[in-house]
DNA sequence: TGCATCTGATACGATATCGAACTAAGTAGT
DNA sequence: ACTACTTAGTTCGATATCGTATCAGATGCA
């Protein structure tokens, strides 16, 4: 592989990760004390892709190591914004569930966040958005299926 | 904005930070003991905008906090990576500079990284990233710009 | 010049991240 | 049923991140 093109990976990958920390900074301005990123996404996930999940289906939903979700977890069900309860089919395990208080935060952090992505969609329209998506959405798969792969 | 319009924003960045993660990973595994990636991310970025900066413009530049950039450049230091020195046209400040260690370094990484990238080329080829860079570019601007207006 | 203010960098402390080791429970092979 | 292996989750320790406070040097203004 041409040096340019491995540079055109590593630009994509930097533009990537800049924006990834941006994003991450407009969200945490708006969560409440104590609150971080990860907390937020693991609401999120909870309610747009149902609850009742493992700690470990999580982490790896988000390419975290579970030593980190067992921390997230702590600390949202510590506020009573999920509830860990035993896994009725496996005694090693848990189930994660959402409470009405997780829920309520999850939407208000989504209003809080309207006007900044109503300040974003000017200069970046929601038809820009899905022309890119598709491929992000691609490339995450891949460098997903990579992950496991021999030298991944 | 419709809620449906709030979603698809919220999609995008989360499949960015997905992606940041695990391209994240996929470099800190090729990183020798002790390195981790804001380490390689300055030694990438004084070779390719040149070096003799100041701390606090690369922090700028990362879009890091500063307290973050004094921790980093500590550690490369450490390892003779990069030269810390006072700023002659500044007392309070300092310019960094990469050692031929540094830059020795940064090569043999990126050769390291190759065979990552030529795995990832196949299915997302360099054609498909260029025809998403300028989107990213264009939305990290904005974000960028966002980030000191009024509520960002 | 003297003083208030601003700015670059570091020290410190609180919390987050994550690898290694551990415990408990499930699974498979005999 | 017994043993070896695998898997889910936590604990612990090392390090990273980042906000606050601090210090030193620069700047602006009277």
């Amino acid at each position: 592989m041409a040096p340019e093109e491995t540079g055109l990976y590593f630009t994509l990958f930097n533009e990537i990760g800049i924006i990834g920390q941006l994003s991450r900074t407009l969200l945490e301005a708006r969560l409440p004390e104590g609150l971080l990123a990860p907390h937020f996404t693991v609401l999120n996930h909870l309610i747009r892709m149902g609850d009742g999940r493992t700690p470990l289906d999580l982490a790896r939903a988000f390419q975290v190591p579970k030593t980190s979700l067992t921390h997230t977890l702590a600390g949202l069900e510590r506020r009573g914004l999920v509830a860990l309860q035993p896994n009725p089919g496996d005694g090693r395990s848990k189930q994660v569930w959402i409470t009405a208080e997780g829920r309520a935060l999850r939407d208000s952090v989504i209003a809080a966040m309207e006007p900044a992505i109503a300040a974003i969609a000017p200069g970046f329209p929601p038809d820009r958005v899905e022309a890119i998506l598709p491929a992000l959405t691609a490339l995450r798969r891949i460098l997903d299926a990579q992950r496991d792969a021999p030298g991944g």
